[in-house]
DNA sequence: TAGCTAACGTACTAGTTCGTACATTAGTGG
DNA sequence: CCACTAATGTACGAACTAGTACGTTAGCTA
């Protein structure tokens, strides 16, 4: 999430492209997450940059497209980790708790890129579907989950009729809502679903809800 | 959801302040879930309303009161529907299964309620925190999960470790998921969770779900 | 080192948007 | 049926906000 790391070799100003462009992401980044897409102030997001509005206009076009930009900077990194996942080398069911675990964490240490997803929904997904970036990548724990989803089928293991699609909804679900609805959540049920004490016994109760699942007796 | 019937009875203008505040409620229902809260637009809300902008500030005193309004009205539908529950008749399986199905059910049927609570968790349940009609009603749907899962660990078919407020995270998430983020998830991978001829296999999917978990042996 | 262009800054505007001052009338209580 | 108030409508303004016209300079290249 950060990209800009020098603190400063100025004195006078200094050119550098690379560097304010990611500084504007990073700062439009914290802005769009905290007051969504129409309540996130272009001219705000400037102010906490070491540039200035123009050149958000100069780089990205205008305040959609930088919304766009910052999504897909945030789908990145997703997909960076999605591709570090290391769990085929473990039996179906530990593999498929390990990932689940990943997932849980994944999702608890970037509430940032939650809050996005969610704004992306209230607009339906629209810069989404407008970027060629993000058009067709897929995620690459897809193809994970289904090779260990085939390899608990074949041993007999999971009963479970999901593909690799739905097991990742089921997980990716519990682990977005307790991020995304943790505040109405908390004010409406007095318990706070991301409290560091919890962490454990949710993370344990979604892997322990998967596995039951997958495996499951279905012969009544 | 629609509290204005009468077509009209009108002729010159009829004053009917509960009319109008209603239609109101309704219209910015709608607006609000479209748009969200700063995008929301009070002249658009009025445009779509009998009356003018000038009753929304003589109603609600303002743009942020008229949306803590709308969740108030919103929330009191929900709590209405749970209060209807009917499933302690039944088994303690058959009975969560149900419960499941019906949280499902609802939030199918409210994709707008869904769009105000993603929007609410946006700016962090502030107006919930700030309504004191929100402030501590608790869902009645706990109380009845909580009865039906002391039934079934006494009858000794619940073997899980969760409380009524846990199971109904987990019965939320995936019915709220499905829902709220099915536009990103649909633009991502490709796969409509809320197709029509998808709905039966996700239903069954999530009882399976519950059940598997509540009732997964634990002896190992 | 001259000159060229990518990178940057300033100042401004056109349009929008929340909110309100002021005027008016329907309907009710006396 | 008169007066009073709750309910409603009109017109307007102050502030904000996305976007741009225009000007400047760093630093590379020939």
């Amino acid at each position: 999430m950060t990209s800009v790391e020098e603190p400063a070799h100025n004195g006078g100003r200094i050119r550098d492209a690379a560097r304010t462009r990611a500084e504007i992401l990073d700062v439009a980044t914290k802005e769009f997450a905290r007051a969504g897409l129409a309540g996130a102030r272009v001219d705000e997001i400037a102010a906490l940059t070491r540039t200035t509005k123009r050149m958000i206009y100069y780089y990205f076009g205008g305040k959609e497209q930088l919304f766009t930009a910052v999504l897909e900077r945030a789908y990145t990194v997703i997909r960076q980790a999605e591709q570090d996942l290391d769990v085929e080398h473990l039996d179906p069911v530990a593999a498929i708790r390990r990932l689940a675990e990943l997932t849980f964490d994944h999702h608890e240490a970037h509430p940032d890129f939650i809050r996005l997803v969610s704004i992306e929904n209230i607009h339906e997904a629209e810069h989404i579907a407008g970027s060629e970036q993000l058009g067709r990548i897929g995620s690459p724990a897809l193809e994970v989950i289904h090779r260990i989803l085939e390899s608990g089928r074949k041993s007999g293991l999971f009963t479970a009729d999901v593909d690799a699609v739905d097991l990742h909804a089921m997980i990716s679900s519990f682990c977005f809502f307790r991020v995304a609805n943790r505040h109405t959540f908390g004010a409406l049920f007095g318990r706070d679903l991301t409290a560091p004490d919890q962490r454990e016994h949710y993370r344990t109760m979604l892997g322990d809800m998967v596995i039951a699942y997958l495996t499951a007796d279905r012969t009544a």
